[in-house]
DNA sequence: AATGAATGAGCATTCATTCAT
DNA sequence: GATGAATGAATGCTCATTCAT
């Protein structure tokens, strides 16, 4: 005998996975309730009975993607030890792994980002304080890295940081429109390569020997 | 005395204007058509009049920032002559250049990319070659600096180019979210750094004494 | 206590009803679906809710014209008994007794295959239909009554029905057009009279004394 | 040289030919002044200066049906003798000559009374007039007919005549919708004999012998 | 004599949202 | 707890008409 409860929980659930997944293929704005709501074998009413709107669905999607993708990132980065190359290591190791366990959790957020940029409502403050976080993340890490003499100098943190959250973002969009013509490993090994040589203070050697 | 020709010129390109802002600025589905005759002080007859339909105007734009923005950066990589790190420096130098001149140019192309791409007609395929040409022109580029010994030979190619395509989308896109925060340029400072020694072969020294 | 269902077929009949009457008073082209909706009392959202299109009125219209209308005709003629002269008279009597109690019915069918003319869709294949059951049936009628002598054999069959359903058609278009000024019963027995004795193999005096 | 005046003869005839078989084709409502000006390879402006407005292109279209075909018919039918039957047959054959020669115009004619039937302005005031003419004079016919003995007097004048124009109307209309299925001369001949076997009084033998 | 530019009212259609049941 | 019915505001697009040149 299914309780109430749980059956709540599996529509939600359910109503939860395929917005993510039309959000992410289809855009916001371009997705119906409608589309929402045949997806997950419902109607448009019940939709609005476990979220009363449109946009309290994405509201939702973006606080899970609050929790599990940037919490565990920077819990991540900022346990693989003292060393901010392995941090920033631990930390694109942890975003590969993301791309393939929670592709579109993270997609979602970095469309959303895009699609909402013009507005100033609750979607775009729950996005800003994710990227906010990440960015102060990326920022320490590389200033620690900075005053460590692992990273370059040459270029202030905040737009270096700027690059490296670049890169994060860029290559997920690369990987969304182009993942058929994209080998998945190569190209987060070739990311790692990137970024690590990238923000390394050059002629140190300290990247060099190290498996990627 | 204005000849038709030239009212005809003004209003379009007009037109054009202000539709790029707005595609830009709130992304084509969230632009009404009614917004951008408004913005050319026009009425929305005249759009159709012109253009036909929202589409063949952003179209038009996609031309347009075909013939400007790619054919451009094809050309300067190209001329700065033999050594693939110079072809490199003159292309990011060339984004860089657009990232200031026809900062929404370049934004429209990434934006559309991603905003149309579960769809599959006349503006995904417009899309699709420019981006075509782009990669297939930085994969080049990067087979033969790994020829020359100049760049990297542990990744692959193709995944290597999409991630210096990722640097760039990725910057453009920070530079769009977060103008106000960064220094344009520092950014392109940082992002010339990150790309060029994240690319080239390490502890070669090539890279070294170069002004960036 | 109002059930859904009873609810929906209420709106729905509303709608057809008042549906048919513009089609057939104003023109399929020159009625709006705001007309539509106001005349039932309802929004333009409704007509969409249940129809999806202004098209699939008509269609919904026509499917029932032709089993009620055509599928009757000619259920009648074919009963009236083995007399060619029979099943003819049959036929308009039906006929009339439609322009009577469906008189929308039948024009509608005859206002659509003029206004869809040129056009090559669902709607023209829809009345085609239609009409090619009609002018078989009526082909049919005739060739057994030029076998059995009743009819003239001075002209081919196919122009022959032609020319009946010239009479049955421009009939209901006369009636359409100047109902004010023009008997119905007179009407229908002019009709009558003409088509017989237009058909009849003449100077046999197998319509005579016949009460017409 | 060709003097202003010609070159005004010969656009608004082209304009004129081109909106005809539009019309017919298409009707009225769906022929744009976009679709008539292209046709006659002038633009829009150009219909508006020649006609003021896309009703007057009708109007004048109506008026030459109204002097080519009716007066012709009419002068036809009076001047084929003092027989009833005669001027019927003549009535008859004139029309099916404007069937070939001016079927547009005459088409014309009954498709814009069928689109204009719910409207109260100058064109269906142009059509009834046209119309009225038609019924006056047909009806003028079979009263002479009567009187004289040669068309049946049990049914009234007015509606033996509105079969006589339903039959008129009604065969142009299935000429204009299965022109690809029938033979003219073999529809004209259909429509003769049941049109005058159909008036003519019964088992006089007045009809038998004629030439038909 | 004729055109291209521009307008504005109108139309079919979409869709998030509300609500009675 | 969940649905179907219904709404209304918005949107892309059409088209007869006007007007300066």
């Amino acid at each position: 005998m299914k309780k109430k409860a749980e059956q709540r929980q599996i529509s939600v659930e359910k109503l939860l996975a395929v917005a993510l997944r039309l959000f992410v293929s289809r855009g916001y704005g371009s997705t119906t309730l409608e589309q929402i709501a045949a997806a997950a074998r419902l109607s448009k009413g019940a939709v609005y009975f476990y979220f009363g709107s449109k946009e309290s669905v994405l509201l939702e999607l973006l606080q899970r993607v609050q929790t599990v993708v940037v919490d565990d990132a920077i819990r991540a980065a900022t346990a693989a030890g003292p060393s901010a190359i392995d941090r920033l290591v631990a930390f694109l190791h942890n975003q590969a792994k993301l791309g393939i366990s929670r592709r579109d959790d993270v997609l979602l957020l970095i469309l959303m980002s895009l699609e909402f940029s013009h507005r100033r409502d609750k979607v775009t403050r729950c996005i800003a304080d994710v990227y906010r976080r990440l960015h102060k993340h990326v920022e320490a890490l590389i200033r620690s890295g900075q005053k460590s003499g692992e990273f370059r100098t040459d270029v202030p943190v905040r737009e270096l940081a700027a690059i490296v959250m670049a890169n994060h973002d860029g290559t997920f969009l690369e990987w969304y429109r182009r993942a058929d013509a994209l080998s998945g490993p190569n190209l987060v090994r070739a990311l790692r390569s990137v970024v690590l040589y990238g923000v390394a203070r050059p002629g140190t050697g300290r990247t060099e020997g190290r498996k990627l």
